[in-house]
DNA sequence: CGGACTATTGAGACTCCTCAACTAACGTGG
DNA sequence: CCACGTTAGTTGAGGAGTCTCAATAGTCCG
């Protein structure tokens, strides 16, 4: 099971160098544009270390002193707070090529974990800073990135935002088939009550929602970490449906 | 009116040279970090220009052709998305120092649209990248800003993952409120219209919501612009119970 | 083959949404 | 400067959907 996992989302070249997987950003960029160079690699992979991690196993705490900063080479890893009320609330999963780690205040903001075993990236934030510094375009590519990171976090807004438990998780859904015209079977690697805590729901809702799914025919599970979407049109329009 | 909402939130030199406020980010920066330093704020002067939009007024729409980025000086202007529903998501009201007009694919993903008379630099795309990848050092400052905006937008996602409209507002009016310990006092720029869409809530129930928050004697509102702190106890604690 | 965790399903309470009517504020033109 | 029309905001009643609590079924692992 975890095996499958590890090779689900893998970069071509991602076991064996830092990759940033980014996609169009910031400016009208060209098409031909942000993925690293292999200098741009190598560069990064001298000052990086490689950790692996495994299932469950916390890579870094809430509120604890940052002094590194992730890529994602293989895995998933979740990123979480826990909130006063004692909920836990999933901001993000992370999936290779995504940068984690940010800091304010020089303090993680939320606690890291890994979902499947992993291998990680990690880099000393200063040094980091100062490669970046150096070469103006590497630090673009991270610039990037990090517009693409903004999006996201603005798509998943919309997400939350929305009301019908149905709509968040075909959505949600949508979002773990990471290109748009994917395979008809998407893995997914967490449980219902990551689900639920990521789409502000409550793990019966995310339940019945997958029950409603799978008895409109929308979409079966063969197992529990495996969705096959049966009606895509269906599957669309309850997704697009606000 | 609109006056009062230009005098506010100005940065002390916002009116004559494009700011970035950046708070300590990514990682974990020495304290004396990442405002802008003379020069840097001259270079991108120089390159910028100085457009000032009316309440209303908008400065580009969703899907069109993005060649510029913005930095706001002065006013606040909101960033939105109109869904297939009809509906209009606000994903974020921008103020002084923000900086917007990020695009995907060459498009701009949202429209936006002045709140209050503005004052905006406008930057051509493709002179801002140039000179962010010649000063390794400025654009480590536009990274920087990113990270925070990704933080913002994390911070946002919460918001609107809550369930009950007055935490929901009491959360946003503590957002206006951007020190955190700022007065008592705090200005209102945007309609209810807007903080309901922003909310993801409907009008009716921001309105009850702000006047269940005044009945409870939490806040008194002068005018509709204007929102007054008077329990400062029982706000927080409506605002942290999740 | 248990035991612990994860997931499913049911019943009732609560909150927000929609629809609808009404009031208040704004600003435009006479 | 006032009257009026338009937009913005308030308040009420009923319906839809999720949440909580509780009990049951399924799965993984030792």
């Amino acid at each position: 099971m975890i095996e499958k996992h590890r090779s689900r989302r893998m970069m071509p070249s991602a076991d064996v160098e830092p990759a940033l997987q980014a996609t169009p950003f910031l400016p009208p960029i060209r098409p031909d544009a942000p993925l690293l160079t292999d200098e741009q690699r190598m560069r990064l992979a001298a000052i990086a270390t490689r950790v692996r991690v495994a299932p469950r196993e916390v890579v870094y705490r809430e509120d604890s002193p940052a002094s590194s900063v992730f890529i994602i080479a293989e895995g998933v890893v979740k990123a979480f707070k826990d909130m006063s009320s004692g909920r836990r609330w999933i901001t993000a999963f992370l999936f290779p090529a995504d940068v984690f780690g940010l800091a304010e205040n020089g303090l993680y903001v939320r606690t890291a974990q890994a979902v499947t075993a992993a291998l990680l990236y990690r880099f000393d934030v200063n040094v980091l800073i100062e490669t970046l510094k150096q070469d103006g375009d590497l630090q673009f590519k991270f610039l990037c990135k990090l517009t693409h990171e903004v999006r996201e976090a603005q798509r998943q807004t919309i997400l939350i935002g929305r009301k019908d438990a149905i709509g968040k998780l075909a959505m949600f859904i949508r979002q773990l088939q990471r290109e748009p015209g994917g395979s008809r079977d998407i893995e997914i690697p967490m449980t219902r009550s990551d689900i639920a805590s990521y789409l502000g729901l409550s793990l019966e809702s995310v339940s019945r929602a997958t029950s409603a799914l799978e008895r409109r025919g929308v979409v079966c599970f063969p197992n529990r970490h495996l969705v096959r979407i049966i009606d895509q049109a269906q599957f669309d329009r309850i997704e697009s449906t606000l």
